[in-house]
DNA sequence: GCCTAACCTGAACACCGTTCAGGTCGTCCC
DNA sequence: GGGACGACCTGAACGGTGTTCAGGTTAGGC
């Protein structure tokens, strides 16, 4: 039976879930679909590509709604949103930052912190500056606790997860520098 | 002529300058080292305890001196040091940065930044996290950095290196963040 | 009923990290 | 002088990896 791209996409990420980022590898996938793995070429360029795609889905399944009507809580629940999505899913912050840094996908949540930074009214030159800001410290927050928690479990390292620093209080670090900026 | 610990480390460090993290392989290194792969694990238990050692190599190297007074320009030494250490090394912040998430080493940037945010009688409870968030922004915007030179050097993707946000300016909206938190 | 496009096979290529039994060599101690 | 020991290395192998390619199958539109 024939596969879709979007088929191939749902058992990656499947895939990912459950075994993790090692465990996605063209052959396993390949044998999750029952399929030879240079079949999923025919929907692939290579593996950088599918990667995309699934840090893509990644975000995309992560969706709420949008409820905030103050640029602060605006922000809030973008960074909130991007946090979860990849936390749901094992290895889902190394995926998905690694994708943006690329430049190949994952570009939607900094889009949308840039469109409400500008509407309110934030100087032009301080948008980037903030929404990068912002998307460096969410990308490192859940790279380092998923990592964390990873190796814990693994049992490769002695490290107290209690160390992990609350996000909300370094996202409100942020906002507030911002505050202080349009003040 | 036998090779010490340390020599590898150099030539781990020269390889992944010239050639970058995707040539430092163990088949590589030790043909620079004109000897066999497996007698780089006489030296270290694994490819992972290698990268630690180069990370801690690459920060050691980027060492200055430090002469600030006051804590927000000791925090802008210390940041500033680490992004230019890794930044002097082709894909010296993906290494540092993956190394320290797992907690293998690169840790003293933190543990100075900690110090510092201490003697500043930043609250206990705000030192971790103001440590974690500067350090995740550092490591972002490095890597996003020295990714998206690579990416665009490669040809591998369009985009423009300008829309690259200045480090300084986003650094201190962090601590600007920071000192309406202490006012 | 043919043709095209989508989808897939199966084998191969050139790598990768890692393991292991064994070998060499210098240094220290008796 | 001789033996033990530790550091350092060899060479082959194991079980993986992403990727390529010529060719095969099959479903749908004209």
């Amino acid at each position: 039976m024939a596969h879709h791209r979007s088929d191939v996409i749902a058992h990656a990420v499947a895939l990912l879930d459950t075994h993790g980022l090692a465990a996605l590898t063209m052959r396993r996938l390949g044998a999750e679909l029952d399929v030879q793995p240079s079949a999923i070429y025919h929907h692939f360029a290579n593996k950088q590509a599918l990667l995309a795609a699934v840090a893509d889905e990644i975000l995309a399944r992560g969706a709420r709604p949008r409820e905030a009507d103050e640029w602060p809580d605006q922000l809030r629940e973008v960074c909130s949103e991007l946090r979860h999505a990849m936390l749901a899913c094992t290895d889902g912050a190394d995926v998905v930052a690694t994708v943006w840094a690329f430049g190949l996908g994952a570009a939607a949540p900094v889009v949308e912190m840039e469109k409400v930074l500008a509407d309110a009214e934030v100087p032009e030159e301080l948008v980037p500056v903030a929404s990068r800001t912002l998307v460096h410290y969410v990308f490192g927050h859940a790279f380092e606790e998923q990592t964390a928690r990873q190796a814990v479990r693994l049992g490769a390292v002695e490290r107290s997860l209690e160390s992990l620093p609350d996000f909300d209080l370094g996202l409100d670090l942020v906002i507030d520098g911002l505050r202080a900026r349009l003040a």
